[in-house]
RNA sequence: GCAGUAGUAGCUCAACGGCAGAGCGCCGGAUUGUGGCUUCGGAGACGAGAGUUCAAUUCUCUCCUAUUGCCCCA
């Protein structure tokens, strides 16, 4: 019986040039995580299905994958990595604060699938730990704002505030508030008209409208009506503009994650969340009996990716030709990689070779036989113009280095 | 998870209830120390399983995967 060959649905492979790019754009990320003081940690994939489920009530939680080990522990993979900082801090409560950490890795979640949406993703997260300053939230912003600049990414940034958003909601008299979030969410995707139709669950006709007009005003009527959340998110929004970026006040935004309890902010490009994130006081201290306020901003590795246009290098600068010469080529090669060119060897004809360096476009090839040995040099051909020309050793580190 | 659509070579696409084809790509030769052009040749596919049939890639069903929408979520 044949076995059937097919990846398993959600899961992708990722080979060249794709892997090149994004290979390209996590260097980015990492440069600029670094450039913002923040450090790497690593997290384990599996955990105990516990430590996911205790407490929160959120939805994410009943999308991730569970399994279980020959002895039986009930364990789950990773779907985020904020649940383990709280594990890690109960575990090494003496992490000097604030504590800005970076993590790059794959998570998973067992929920339906579209052609930008998997079910094993690379998330990337940078959070500053310890800290309650609206300044640490728009140093996340501002790191963001950085990655897309180098990547060239067009980005519109919008702001808004769990705090503010509740107490509108309440300020109307509508209870269930979560459930309207989650509605006022939808307003990018299904427009207004089809939010307002839905929210008729939850609230009275009259409420609905008095809800939308309070949405339609600014920061400024926020303030002065004292609204809860209205000081941090005004803080936020002067502190991005001290960082020059431009933001936008969204109050219907809302953003999935129950676990926010301040500041909120999505980056959308081209119609598309790319980035999310926001103020979590309530999470990392959850077993250390005291209160670790955090905020964080987290983005996939994927969806960021497919948004850059570089190109990128798949192919090693040179390729040596060795003519029965491979001892020559392999100490030429040895040279050269200490000098930082990137080359490979190539043992077999040099029409070959060449066919090779031309589909790959490598730009140099060198050939090593005989001929060149006895002249203790090296012939270097330029395969654009094809022009060739005969170097020693350190004629040709200085050329290619 | 539910509903719709789809799946033929590595890619883009044909045809067909009765031998499955092209272009590009790949491999090899012409060309054993010189590539791109040319030319000759070669390998390679009906997503998987079951059923109907003399005969199934084609019709039916199930599964898998992709894609769209819903639910949900980033």
């Amino acid at each position: 019986m044949q076995k059937e060959i097919d990846n398993v649905k959600g899961f992708q492979d990722f080979l060249p040039p794709e892997s090149l790019k994004r290979d390209y754009v996590k260097k980015i990320i990492e440069k600029w995580f670094n450039l913002y003081g923040f450090v790497p940690i690593e997290t384990p994939v599996i955990e105990f299905e516990e430590l996911m489920a205790s407490g929160s009530e959120d939805e994410a939680v009943s999308d991730r994958f569970r399994l279980t080990d020959r002895g039986n522990r009930k364990l789950g993979l990773r779907y985020e990595f904020t649940f383990q900082l709280a594990r890690i801090f109960r575990q090494n409560p003496n992490i000097k604060l604030p504590f800005r950490r970076y993590q790059i890795g794959e998570v998973f979640r067992d929920e339906p699938t579209s052609s930008e949406r998997f079910r094993q993703f690379t998330q990337c997260d940078a959070d500053i730990i310890g800290d309650s300053s609206t300044n640490s939230d728009a140093e996340c912003i501002a790191l963001f704002a950085d990655i897309l600049k180098e990547l060239k990414i067009n980005h519109e940034i919008k702001i808004n505030s769990r705090k503010l958003l509740n107490s509108i909601i309440k300020s109307v008299q509508i209870r269930d508030s979560d459930a309207v979030m989650r509605e006022l969410d939808k307003k990018e995707k299904q427009g207004v008209d089809a939010v307002k139709i839905n929210l008729r669950k939850y609230a009275e006709s009259s409420q609905i409208i008095t809800l939308f007009k309070l949405l339609e005003k600014d920061i400024k009527f926020f303030k002065e009506n004292a609204f809860d959340g209205i000081d941090e998110l005004n803080e936020l929004a002067e502190s991005c503009s001290q960082h020059k970026i431009k933001v936008k006040f969204e109050p219907w935004l809302a953003r999935g994650l129950s676990y926010y309890t301040g500041n909120i902010f999505e980056i959308s490009s081209q119609k598309s969340s790319i980035a999310g994130g926001g103020r979590y006081d309530n999470v990392v201290g959850k077993y250390s009996a005291r209160q670790i306020p955090a905020v964080g901003i987290s983005f996939g590795l994927e969806r960021l990716t497919k948004l850059v246009e570089t190109k990128t290098e798949d192919s090693p600068k040179v390729i040596l030709i060795s003519i029965s010469q491979d001892a020559e080529a392999i100490k030429l090669s040895k040279q050269l990689r200490k000098s930082n060119v990137p080359c490979t060897i190539f043992f077999d004809k040099p029409s070959k070779a060449l066919d090779y360096a031309n589909s790959k476009k490598i730009p140099y090839s060198i050939f090593i036989g005989e001929e060149e040995i006895g002249k203790k040099k090296y012939k270097l051909k330029n395969m654009e113009t094809g022009k060739e020309a005969l170097l020693t050793e350190n004629q040709l580190l200085k050329k290619l280095a």
